[in-house]
RNA sequence: GGAGAGAUGCCGGAGUGGUCGAACGGGGCGGUCUCGAAAACCGUUGUCCUGCUUUGUCGGGACCGAGGGUUCGAACCCCUCUCUCUCCGCCA
């Protein structure tokens, strides 16, 4: 949620902010215009509830000197009707107030190029080097149906298209990499684990920003009205919802694993090949809460922090800031990590780092008390991939083949696997 | 799924219609004392909205799980919802 009385600080500022993000131009007129009408009633009745704060407090008197109060009960009555109705108007106007803040997406930083597609982001720069063979390799899904480690047939068969299914040697390197990133998270970074909740409740969804505008993206059971995280982002930023944190707890440093559900609507047809998207992922994530001050700080650490997940496996990868209209709904700046795949010839991002700045804690009211002068301001929320497996296990399994169609498994990663090869298993 | 209990400030916990923004205790902060600390004692202690001819140790308003109702007046009475806990049943 953007900050209301920043937008009528400086609405030129939002208007511009708004249309480089969205490319659409949002109407700061009328929700100002609201706005005043809001405040102009909120003055008006606020001056008859204090005039009947103080003919109460008479009333309560009188009769306490066994007078009766009749007249002023009388007079009071009109009062109370008048104030019920400014209420009932006041709270109609916060509604629409509300109504249109909430679809407002946060505006993006200075440093943040603006642009209106996908090929406006900017490259930053690359680490490492595409892979050379001297044979012909083949592309992952290839690699796992020669292996064997993969079954997206029969994962159909239990769920439909889009579920991968790990098998044997797979699942188990499915589950390697998950662990090796939990554990290099905590141990070199210095995160605290969380195993959370899988399915958060809708007011979880909005903290964050998913809904309402990505309520399509999401599964969501009937009965309860509860959501498959698309994402532990959700969770982990609503540990601290409704709260306030002392500034010396901060920065405060989660990471998690939880499988990611995405729907992934009107994107059939598009790079559905294989890993490359499905509804079901394995995820392991970074979250930050900071200061306003520090938060940028912070997101260059993120990005580094995710950084090194790519650079201990030893895969080729590159760094793009997205550009304005590219960052999603509560993102002031991102970076996203690609990671190089030799036999399908691309990048694939496999992480997000994003600084969301207040926005989703202003939207779950996750504030914190400064040291200096014990007020409250609200945290600035960081959040990264760190990384997502399916395109991650895309780049490795091509970077690793051999000529005989097995891959080879970085050593760091194996006392995880405890195998040092992947053979056929079929 | 069935039965019951509860939700009050940073925490514990009182309060069942009129100086209750809220007793009391703990914690935190400041001070006295001390070489320093502890103890003791004294003081202090939330958030949000809004106004400005004085942006202030300023004025007004709201907030006792959430929403609605009754009333001149609600933490307190009534209704609805949410959540937590206990017991029983079912279950990995």
């Amino acid at each position: 949620m953007l900050d209301i009385k920043k937008i009528r600080l400086e609405p030129e500022k939002y208007r511009k902010g708004l249309e480089a993000k969205g490319g659409i131009k949002k109407n700061i007129n009328l929700l100002l215009e609201i706005d005043a009408r809001r405040r102009s009633s909120v003055a008006e009745v606020d001056q008859l509830k204090g005039l009947r704060n103080k003919v109460s407090d008479e009333i309560a008197a009188i009769r306490k000197a066994g007078k009766s109060a009749g007249l002023k009960i009388k007079e009071m009555r009109k009062v109370a009707e008048k104030i019920k109705s400014l209420d009932s108007k006041i709270s109609d106007l916060e509604k629409k107030i509300k109504n249109i803040m909430i679809t407002l997406p946060n505006i993006s930083h200075e440093s943040v190029k603006v642009g209106y597609s996908p090929e406006e982001n900017e490259i930053l720069r690359y680490w490492g080097k595409k892979p050379t063979f001297d044979f012909k390799i083949i592309d992952h899904l290839d690699i796992a149906e020669t292996l064997g480690i993969l079954d997206f047939h029969r994962a159909a068969k239990i769920s439909g298209a889009g579920f991968p299914m790990y098998v044997g040697t797979g699942a188990k390197l499915e589950r390697a990499l998950i662990n090796f990133m939990l554990d290099f998270h905590v141990s070199k970074h210095g995160y605290k684990e969380i195993f959370p909740p899988f399915l958060a409740s809708r007011d979880s969804a909005f903290g964050t920003g998913q809904l309402p505008k990505l309520e399509d993206d999401m599964y969501v059971t009937n009965e309860e009205d509860l959501f498959l995280i698309p994402t532990s982002e959700i969770p982990l930023v609503n540990i601290h919802r409704e709260e306030i944190i002392p500034e010396n707890n901060l920065p405060i440093k989660y990471t998690a694993y939880s499988a990611c559900f995405r729907r992934e609507a009107g994107s059939y047809g598009k790079d559905t090949r294989g890993l490359s998207r499905v509804h079901q992922f394995n995820k392991v994530e970074m979250v930050r809460f900071t200061t306003a001050e520090d938060s940028y700080k912070h997101h260059e650490e993120l990005l580094s922090d995710a950084e090194d997940i790519l650079q201990a496996l030893n895969l080729h990868y590159r760094v793009v800031s997205l550009c304005s209209g590219d960052l999603s709904f509560a993102a002031a700046k991102c970076y996203d990590l690609e990671v190089w795949a030799p036999a399908s010839e691309k990048y694939f991002e496999v992480s997000s780092v994003s600084n969301c700045e207040d926005f989703q804690a202003r939207r779950a009211n996750i504030r914190y008390r400064k040291t200096s002068d014990g007020k409250v301001a609200f945290v600035h929320i960081l959040n990264g991939s760190g990384v997502a497996t399916p395109r991650l296990v895309i780049a490795f399994l091509e970077t690793y083949q051999t000529d005989e169609g097995k891959v080879i498994i970085p050593e760091i990663l194996h006392p995880y696997t405890g195998f040092k090869i992947i053979k056929s298993q079929k």
